[in-house]
DNA sequence: CTGTGAAGTCAACAAGTGTTGACATTTTCT
DNA sequence: AGAAAATGTCAACACTTGTTGACTTCACAG
């Protein structure tokens, strides 16, 4: 049973989809507005402009999963949050898309890099212990961003129809070896 | 001995170095032109556009210097030129930024995934050779852009000071493991 | 000198951008 | 019911975008 979305709602939900898988900068207020059926006028009075509603979808950013599980199944946790299959078809509106979309835009490029930095980098350090946690945090991440690149964005052929368990493989092989440096 | 510069080759330079850092939707055409000191017209009628013009700049790609080293000297090629450290100041326009600042464009995506196909992993699997020469490359490829994506993108504390041969010390960790799959 | 073509300047265009304020409609509260 | 507040609609704004055509300027061959 979906309880109907209020207007507000549709904004936020069709701005989330769109600013997360084409970057802020790509996407305007009348495409999130005509996909949503509403008035371009209700972004600036519900959320303060274009800006303020691409903030309001940062908000709603999930916890990670992998930050949540005891610290022996932190690495598992993340290599599988990592190791889905890319489908082509449907553009998934998933916090790390959207990292590496707007990444690059000048407006957001600074709040992009506080979110990675202190949402994802600190805690997984914190997780991972020892002395050299931060560093293998980083390492850590490298590895996983770097495939999901690969396989998502840049979509090599190589890597295009390994099916979950294949990836979970490569990426757990190469996330060991980042955290045996 | 700097020969000076024609007008159109001055517009070509600075279209390259915001194009490559800025990412093709995030320059306008004036904003080249403006660098540059030119009128903006001359876009239109020296390159038929802003769009010709950012191809333009992907003409000149120098060929990956790694690619023309003898097979066995490949991959430390490869890893030292992922090897820089990251100057905050100086925004370099390098081929690999320009790859990483214009694959979400929803003009120019298409374009890049056929680049980095043709002119990166298929010539560094048939150097690297062997059976599984496609994979050995995608992952290489994916660990390199990775560490790359995370030292001058998103700026991890954990891995903003390290010197050349730190950095190259651990690309050259991972892409070992890379190749031991 | 005269003409020819390239090089560069300038103003303007149509389209798209985010945003605003006035208005109409509906809901909520007393 | 009547007042008040929330909700949605519409047209218009000031601005930026890429691009075009008319114009001037200049070098050089005839």
């Amino acid at each position: 049973m979906m309880k109907p979305l209020t207007t507000k709602e549709k904004i936020l939900e069709t701005a989330r989809q769109l600013f997360w898988t084409r970057g802020y900068s790509n996407v305007s207020v009348r495409d999130i507005t005509g996909a949503a059926g509403v008035d371009a006028a209700l972004v600036s009075r519900y959320f303060g402009g274009k800006q303020g509603l691409f903030e309001a979808t940062l908000a709603v950013i999930p916890q990670w999963p992998a930050l949540q599980a005891p610290p022996e199944h932190v690495i598992e946790e993340a290599v599988a949050s990592f190791s889905h299959p890319f489908d082509p078809d449907c553009e998934e509106a998933n916090p790390f898309t959207m990292l590496l979309a707007n990444i690059i835009d000048p407006e957001m490029g600074d709040k992009i890099r506080d979110l990675v930095q202190t949402a994802l980098a600190e805690p997984l350090a914190e997780k991972l212990g020892g002395d050299k946690r931060h560093d293998h945090a980083a390492m850590v991440l490298s590895t996983l961003f770097g495939m999901a690149l690969m396989r998502k964005n840049f979509r090599l052929h190589a890597l295009k129809d390994l099916d979950t368990e294949e990836i979970r493989a490569r990426n757990n092989h190469l996330v060991q070896s980042a955290l045996k440096f």
